[in-house]
RNA sequence: GCGAAAGUGGCGGAAUUGGUAGACGCGCAAGGCUCAGGACCUUGUAGCCCUUACCGGCUGUGGGGGUUCGAGUCCCCCCUUUCGCACCA
């Protein structure tokens, strides 16, 4: 059968892209593998992907491609460069899968990591897979394991009860951070709280430092540090107790405002408060009040918190004394109150905080005025602003006619007993200091970081190196013990709970401490954990005596630069940096910091059948097959493409048409270094001159591509290489060019293409004569000089409307350019009869003649 | 509601110490080569107007105002979109 040209042309791309990762696989020291830790190089990581069934597709890309091109244009330019690549083998997938299909997760994760594997060498992209980690391999998870008792050691690891998230589809509990918005993290089940004793990891010891490191992060995305620093969410204020007289107790509050205590007309705590058993007590319709607070209690998070839920509360009956005032106050339930954060109780101020300010009209509590504006235009000018400045005021007119007030400004105190008359500011402070003196609470810091819940109730993770015996309790597992194994078998029923507790060789032991008879902590770790060092296990992924060695990690960590998506703002890096904190005072480690830099490269988006254009996904419909595309069009236009979309920060909305740019842009380049060898010439001619238009073009072009690959401005690095082989393709049309010129412009455009298209620009490198692999050939340099161009183009404008282009010789004085203006009949038409007012004139680009 | 980013041809996007807006590509159009072409090559392509043609003119970077010889870029107000946070006391 008779081929057209594009299949040829299709042939040819496979044929040499074929060729190519066979010599790379043939001759690994020259091509991919790094050079062990020298101490100085760069440290590029992707972040960990999750081996799942699923073929990656166009979708993955981008994370991949972008630092594969940052790879390569950094090793060509002489820098010595490690960029491993591993696995977050654990996970929840492997185990639902293993409950549907009855195949082991042991199995189907290898299986899963192997094709991933053959995916990546299908694109071209380079790792250092003598490093290469599996997570859920004993070798890897046991220092899992010897953290965690490290962790216990000191005290940061810690079983206590909680309400936690639980998320009915996964069956397990999930970490604050997965259960973002109430929804889990990875199903979208809206999780409900259980009360559950749990491990957890005491991040909040950390919060502090967690949050100074931020300042020093300036090469991360703004946004990742702002969303890392409302995560955590300090607050500065007092703690303040309440007596309740009737049951002997007192109820201690945390409030930002402590300078409005004495505008505090109720107390109001959550239904999980451990007081309210025992405010219920002897209350005439307890019964009720009991089911109201079970009901807010199970409810969903996601129900809960939703925007504009309805403040819903009930009165105890009880009353509490206000510690300033001494006045009664009466003492409520309501749902909008969280349990975790604070003390789970909070003083009602509703003349000054609009959230009380709503509960209160409601239900009829008083608002008393404490805080005066200083001015009371200023109390207009926010009554008409309502905001810009963060403060607030709200009137209302009530039924009777009455206004209340709600303003949540500073000011000045009144009806504040001794402290009237004082400002915001300094009440705030005597306030507080003066709780702390009557030994009534005091100054206090808040965070809204919880513990970080890594108990999983299932199979699939890191066992938990924990026995608990009926005599001495929570025994951790002796280091020598370590790993503790996963069992190979276990029954996947996807009912009844963790199958780890169902393997009786597992669970029964005997306790370290008394040798008697005792149970394993059955629940595994978060995948979290796994994620949160790997960086480092990189380094020296077979050392069977420690993590890692620390000497070596001091060679390469931190990591240089680090590329992966948003997603992981919060979670994974905010466990990252937890756990470097707890290495560096371990002594493992000598930086707080596990990443120096950061970039989040945007989402490729795609129509998808529900009509929007949306992150490109399997489950929505809209993804397409990247081994398709590579099959079809080869990896390096999809590599190009992908790279030519724009910028990589931002999302990019993938076209099925706009591949077609960069494929014929590099079958083009092959057919320029095809013509030009067929010309006869010697590819490895330099140029006769070195100062020609053609010579100052490719300087140019040099200087762009090194300076966009710098700037992770891939996009525009695609651009520029076009525009260079648009010169080539010109020299070859022009009879009368330098073949040295040419030949130059050839190997120059080789080069620069190689971290984009690897494949081909190593093929047109050999047409061209190159010897060694582009890895080693150098990067080209550029003359400064000569990446501008000899003659400048002046803009000459009248009054600022521009009116001719003169082309003149670099750097021509005002004079000799008004001259030739004045000589230049499209501006002497406009000069004719007018008067000049003056002249602006800037150096090679610009002269603006203003007349009236 | 709070905070951040963004808004440029039919489309993706270039260009911001203020200095020739629309690089590069897609799409489209015309021509060439072809039995043919979803291949390849060449040329054109912001809109409007004038003109036989050449030359030329006006408008134009979400809207309105301002600073400046000159604004996509700086300042003020407004609109829209996306993202993040959101009863955190």
């Amino acid at each position: 059968m008779y081929r057209t040209a594009t299949t040829m042309k299709n042939d040819e791309i496979l044929r040499i892209e074929a060729k190519w990762r066979t010599r790379w696989e043939a001759d690994r020291a020259a091509f991919v593998d790094t050079a062990e830790p020298a101490g100085e190089g760069t440290y590029l990581l992707v972040m960990l992907p999750y081996p799942s069934g699923d073929r990656l597709h166009v979708g993955h890309a981008r994370t991949y491609f972008l630092t594969d091109a940052l790879h390569r244009f950094l090793r060509q330019t002489g820098v010595t460069v490690f960029c491993p690549m591993g696995w977050d083998a654990f996970g929840l997938p492997a185990e639902n899968y293993a409950i549907q299909k009855g195949i082991h997760p042991r199995t189907s994760t290898l299986a899963n990591i192997a094709a991933m594997k053959e995916q990546f060498r299908s694109w071209g992209v380079l790792y250092d897979w003598t490093k290469e980690v599996t997570t859920c391999e004993p070798e890897y998870y046991r220092w899992n394991q010897w953290f965690f008792l490290k962790l216990f050691e000191k005290g940061l690891a810690v079983r206590k009860k909680a309400a936690v998230n639980w998320c009915p589809s996964c069956l397990t509990v999930l970490a604050n951070e997965q259960a973002e918005g109430g929804v889990c993290d990875r199903c979208k089940t809206p999780v409900v709280p259980r009360e559950l004793e749990q491990w957890f990891l005491k991040i909040t010891d950390y919060a502090e430092r967690l949050l100074d490191g931020l300042d020093t992060l300036d090469k991360w995305p703004e946004k990742v540090v702002t969303m890392q620093r409302n995560w955590i969410g300090k607050s500065t204020g007092a703690d303040l107790d309440f007596a309740i007289p009737s049951l002997s107790a007192s109820v201690r509050v945390f409030t930002t405002r402590p300078d409005t205590v004495f505008g505090a007309t109720a107390l109001i705590l959550a239904p999980e408060h451990a007081l309210v058993p025992r405010l219920l007590e002897g209350h005439p319709k307890k019964a009720g009040l009991e089911a109201w607070v079970a009901s807010v209690r199970s409810q969903e998070r996601i129900v809960r918190e939703a925007e504009g839920a309805e403040k819903d509360g009930r009165d105890t009956g009880r009353t509490a004394i206000n510690p300033f005032t001494g006045r009664e106050v009466p003492v409520w339930l309501a749902n909008f109150v969280i349990a975790e954060y604070g003390t789970g109780a909070l003083m009602a101020v509703p003349a000054h905080d609009t959230r009380d300010f709503e509960f209160a009209k409601k239900y009829g509590i008083p608002i008393v005025k404490v805080i005066e504006p200083e001015r009371e235009e200023k109390k207009e000018e926010f009554l008409r602003k309502k905001e810009g400045t963060g403060d607030f005021l709200r009137r209302e007119e009530g039924e009777d006619g009455a206004v209340s007030e709600c303003y949540t400004g500073e000011g000045r105190l009144v009806a504040s007993g001794p402290f009237s008359e004082m400002s915001s500011s300094s009440a705030r402070e005597a306030i507080a200091a003066e709780a702390g003196r009557r030994g009534i609470g005091g100054p206090r810091v808040r965070y809204r970081l919880r513990d970080w819940l890594i108990s999983r109730q299932r199979y699939w993770g890191t066992p938990i190196p924990m026995i608990h015996c009926e005599k001495d309790g929570w025994v951790p597992v002796p280091e020598k013990d370590l790993p503790v194994v996963l069992p190979p078998d276990a029954p996947f029923t996807g009912k009844g709970g963790n199958p780890l507790e169902k393997v009786a060789s597992f669970v029964n032991t005997t306790c370290p401490t008394c040798r008697g008879p005792a149970r394993r902590e059955t629940d595994t770790m978060d995948t979290f954990v796994d994620s949160s060092w790997y960086f480092l296990r990189y380094i020296d992924p077979r050392n069977s005596r420690a993590p890692f060695d620390p000497n070596l990690v001091r060679e390469w960590a931190p990591v240089d630069q680090y590329i992966g998506g948003i997603e992981h703002a919060i979670l994974h890096l905010l466990y990252a940096r937890f756990f470097t904190r707890i290495l560096k005072d371990l002594g493992l480690v000598t930086f707080e910091e596990p990443f120096s830099a950061l970039f989040n490269q945007g989402m490729i988006t795609r129509l998808s059948p529900a009509g929007r254009v949306e992150k490109m996904s399997k489950s929505r419909g809209n993804s397409v097959s990247l081994d398709q595309l590579i099959a079809e069009k080869g990896a390096d236009a999809v590599r190009a493409f992908v790279l030519f979309l724009g910028p990589p920060e931002k999302d990019a909305e993938w076209s099925d048409e706009g591949i077609s740019g960069p494929e014929r842009f590099l079958w083009r380049v092959r057919g320029a270094v095809e013509r030009f060898l067929q010309t006869g010439a010697d590819p490895e001619a330099r140029p006769a001159k070195a100062d020609t238009p053609a010579a100052r073009a490719r300087h140019i072009a040099v200087k762009k591509v090194t300076e966009d690959f710098r700037a992770f401005s891939f996009h525009t690095a695609v651009a520029h290489l076009m525009e260079l082989l648009n010169h080539a393709a010109s020299l070859l049309g022009d009879a009368g060019a330098d073949a040295g010129e040419t030949a130059t412009t050839l190997r120059t455009l080789v080069k620069l293409l190689h971290p984009i298209a690897p494949h081909l620009s190593e093929e047109m490198n050999e047409r061209m004569g190159g010897k060694k692999s582009l890895l080693v050939s150098g990067w080209p340099e550029f003359d400064p000089a000569l990446a501008e161009m000899e003659t400048a183009s002046i803009a000459v404008q009248i009054s600022g409307k521009v009116r001719a282009e003169l082309s003149v010789r670099r750097g021509s004085s005002e004079k000799e350019v008004v001259t030739a203006a004045e000589g230049n009949p499209a501006v002497a038409r406009w000069l004719e009869g007018k008067q000049r007012v003056k002249t602006i004139w800037v150096q090679d680009r610009l002269l603006n003649i203003v007349v009236k």
